[in-house]
RNA sequence: GCCAGUUUAGCUCAGUGGUAGAGCAACGGUUUUGUAAACCGUCGGUCGUCGGUUCAAAUCCGACAACUGGCUCCA
């Protein structure tokens, strides 16, 4: 896109690191280019973790491939090659591009850098083009570069990816080769390693190590995970928080049904723009009729006639909210209303986007709608905030960011819906909020919800990686379209201003991000094995005494399990602490005699033998505190 | 959706045209045990699905499905 085209003035700002990766770019093409002198080049910026260069060749590169292409690359750097810039005019340029010199070797005629010509016709009339030389490759390029080719420090390729050329789909699609590149050995080595750890916490293989969930795409379908009972007894606890803390904030609990009629969802305006994200209507006559299934193979359930209605699965709750501010008539009294729901929605995602937990499409979402009178918004949009810092501190969470998307004067009408005085308002009101309750925060312009302006959490697991898990959104337009009103002081009907917010997410994706920022050592309170009791032999007398111990913790709620068998007492233990089982309670002849039990916790090892009664009030007392 | 890769027992994986394998798990038995795996045995697979080539296919070819990595950060 055009108007997301670096200046270059922003170029000028690259770090250090970033002209490393990005002059490994041009010693990757140089070194294709020594490999296949055939190959057309496109775009090799630096990004996050490294750098890529897009290129148009016939043979498919591989893995396998890359030890020649480093091997060239490491000759090239080798060489030490000064990255020589030069400005040129655009006419010389085109003549280069033409005659396939440029992002090249040499002139290669027939050949002509087609991709770079297009490069060209993207550069503004008047700003400086210019080349970068290392050796004999020529490219066009604004820089900047390290000086030579040997400054380069450790490098590596990592993977291949296909793009389209400037990510149009109608454009063709090219081969991208990602790699990344470091001052240092070490530090590309710890990089390495980061990676590695990550592979290791990765939500999916420990959720599947542990049981949490299951996804089963031949029955239930691609995006619709299921909870297994380990994994649910993390969503009871997580709902079981959600729940306390609202009902102390003075939220309502309310319940509404997965689906609603096609009039719900026009009302709302998310049809038809949204319709792409929906599953596709059921449609079904009015009267109660039994429902004709047309055409089971196809799985659809259909019946057309006159005055058959369209139902919706729900992508979101407010509309249903929505409704049940509107079934009553309200007073300005009543406000603020705060409705909350764990509403479980549906959206049908592209199948190349679904990711593990993280990107599905059934969601069971931490939900709720604050309908309030514009006096009360600070104070509201205030208590969201610190409900969101009180969650973050109960999970550790240090590293995060509140991105506030605003509107921008020129999407008025189109994008955005057309209340400037509202938008200004607001977006006031919200900036005040995080500015006086000292809140890291990003300004993000014409990223606003059509709306209203949003705030979306970004928070880091403690491998680096990001998320982002929880959305707050200020609405004064939807309600408008649903004609809700309260009946103010002044006996005049006003529309309330509404606050989405979501704080813990989707249990899908917070739970995803749980797992990998414990790496499946969840505390006390959230594991799903929280004590298990395990006998040395399976002697009567001891049985007996262990079974006490877990009844006694499970009529405290406790999730409480024993293991009793003849299998040595090594061998339980392995097992319990392969399960991440988080407090083991070893009873021998010893803890029976003393009325003891022997106390290891996961991750600490064996803490010794103590009173039987201490253990259990203090684990009770952690599980109630929710300890870290 | 598009591109690429992957798909063999519940799990992790071996098997490159000629009788489908291992470890773990599960099940049965033996073992009576003090802080990360006692021992023996048994069960378990239309090799993702469908079609093709071949005397013969897990293996070669094609289609489809699912999963994984990308497709945003642009000379």
């Amino acid at each position: 896109m055009q108007e997301d085209r670096k200046s270059l003035d922003d170029r000028q700002k690259l770090t250090d690191l970033e002209r490393i990766r990005h002059s490994c770019a041009h010693v990757l093409a140089t070194a294709i280019l020594r490999l296949w002198p055939e190959a057309q080049f496109a775009a090799g910026p630096p990004v996050e973790n490294g750098f890529y260069y897009d290129v148009e060749l016939r043979h498919r590169i591989a893995p396998e491939d890359f030890p020649a292409i480093e091997a060239e690359m490491k000759a090239e750097i080798k060489a030490n090659h000064v990255f020589e810039k030069r400005i040129v005019t655009r006419a010389q340029a085109i003549k280069d591009s033409e005659s396939g010199r440029l992002g090249g070797l040499s002139e290669r005629p027939g050949n002509p850098s087609k991709f770079k010509l297009g490069n060209l016709e993207a550069i503004p009339e008047g700003e400086p083009i210019s080349y970068y030389q290392n050796g004999d490759f020529i490219d066009l390029c604004a820089g900047p570069h390290v000086l030579r080719t040997g400054n380069i420090g450790a490098f590596k390729l990592t993977h291949v990816a296909s793009a389209y050329y400037k990510g149009d789909e109608r454009n063709p699609q090219l081969q991208r080769i990602y790699g990344t590149a470091f001052k240092t050995r070490k530090e590309l080595d710890d990089h390495f390693a980061m990676l590695e750890e990550a592979r290791r916490r990765d939500h999916r293989k420990i959720g599947a190590e542990l049981g949490l969930f299951t996804i089963d795409p031949d029955y239930t379908g691609p995006g619709l995970p299921l909870w297994l009972p380990k994994g649910g007894a993390i969503l009871e606890e997580l709902e079981k928080l959600a729940k306390e803390t609202e009902f102390a904030a003075g939220y309502v609990r309310v319940k509404t049904p997965h689906l609603a009629k096609e009039k719900m969802y026009q009302t709302s305006g998310h049809l038809p723009y949204y319709a792409e994200s929906m599953f596709p209507p059921m449609e079904l006559a009015e009267g109660g009729e039994s429902l004709k299934r047309e055409s089971a193979q196809a799985g659809s359930i259909t019946q057309r006639g006159n005055d058959s209605t369209k139902y919706y699965l729900k992508a979101m709750n407010c509309p249903h909210h929505h409704r049940i501010f509107a079934a009553e008539p309200r007073s300005y009294r009543d406000l603020p209303l705060r409705l909350a729901e764990y509403g479980t929605c549906y959206r049908y995602e592209q199948s190349g986007e679904l990711f593990g937990l993280m990107r599905v499409r059934s969601l069971n979402m931490n939900d709720a709608h604050l309908y309030c009178a514009p006096e009360q918004f600070a104070a509201e949009f205030n208590a969201v905030n610190e409900m969101y810092l009180k969650y973050f501190k109960i999970f550790g969470i240090e590293k995060y960011v509140m991105r506030f998307s605003t509107s921008a004067p020129e999407g008025l009408g189109r994008k955005y819906v057309n209340e400037p005085a509202l938008w200004k308002q607001t977006e006031d009101m919200v900036r005040g909020v995080l500015v006086d309750a000292k809140i890291n925060f990003v300004e993000v312009p014409n990223e606003a919800a059509f709306y209203g302006p949003k705030i979306d959490v970004q928070v880091w697991s403690v491998i680096g990686r990001e998320f982002t898990l929880a959305t707050n959104q200020v609405d004064f337009a939807v309600p408008k379209r649903f004609g809700l009103v309260y009946k103010d002081r002044d006996n005049v009907e006003k529309t309330p201003l509404c606050i989405h917010r979501a704080p813990l997410g989707t249990h899908e994706r917070f739970i995803g991000f749980l797992i990998e920022h414990y790496a499946g050592n969840f505390p006390l309170w959230l594991a799903p094995d929280q004590v298990r009791v395990l006998t040395i032999g399976d002697d009567p007398a001891l049985v007996s005494y262990a079974k006490g111990i877990v009844q006694e913790l499970r009529a405290s709620l406790v999730r409480a399990d024993g293991d009793f068998g003849t299998d040595k007492i090594n061998g339980k233990i392995q097992r319990a602490e392969l399960a991440k089982v988080h407090t083991m309670l070893v009873i021998g002849p010893r803890d029976l005699a003393a009325n003891a039990v022997s106390l290891r916790v996961h991750g600490q090892g064996n803490l010794g033998a103590k009173p039987k009664g201490a253990v259990i009030e203090d684990l009770l007392a952690a599980i109630k505190e929710r300890r870290a």
